[in-house]
DNA sequence: TGAGATATGTCTCGAAAGAGACATATTGTA
DNA sequence: TACAATATGTCTCTTTCGAGACATATCTCA
């Protein structure tokens, strides 16, 4: 694959995360309940997408508020993860963006 | 299907209208070329979605200058109509759009 | 002839979103 | 012990976006 195309590829890739990031969200919590600052870290690594923490922790009391997902608190030594994992409602959600955009896009 | 899931099918279908307006007009104009108007038409009658011809017209603009899409003017009658089509660049990052999201939505 | 549809464009105002700071506490490591 | 990383949260300022008006001209049909 030429560079262009990569690069191309990688702008798209972010756009869909700042216009989709409660989706990919959702779908990246589905394989692996996380926490919030292991999301930053994966989508980074992953997607090569920079979250703001600023806006992804507002975003995931708001996913929990709308009962798309559920959290748990753990204790890792004095620091307290909220691990997050995705509810039926949530798995209804996704499944049905991932069914419609891939009929939008195809 | 269900009520509630067409409604949510719509709702999502105008989400990707909003986010990616771009693409779903490039989309439109490769299986055939169309000029504003019609494309605000069949957008809602296609799709349920309404655009708004306040942000149609800059957007086509926007595409023809960044060489997206290229216009060739025709004359209904007085009236001045300018069909737009895709151009080789377009169909390309149309293309890669529909690959890479398909990929990111499996 | 007047109203509604066709056709394209700009402009303004308020709302939403984005960048990044401010805030706090713990843990690991050099 | 000091600095970087882990962990979660709020807040402000700026920029962008969206809704809808303003603007103009033609065409069609009752």
């Amino acid at each position: 694959m030429k560079n262009l195309e990569k690069q191309l590829k990688q702008q798209i890739v972010q756009r869909i995360f700042r216009n989709f990031a409660d989706i990919m969200i959702l779908r990246l919590i589905q394989t692996e309940p996380m926490w919030g600052y292991k999301i930053k870290k994966e989508v980074q690594t992953r997607f090569g997408v920079k979250l703001r923490h600023g806006a992804l922790y507002p975003l995931l009391n708001t996913l929990e508020q709308g009962g798309y997902i559920k959290s748990r608190k753990q204790a890792k030594g004095g620091r307290i993860r909220k691990i997050y994992q995705i509810t039926q409602k949530g798995a209804t959600l996704l499944s049905t963006y991932q069914k419609t955009i891939k009929e939008q896009f195809q």
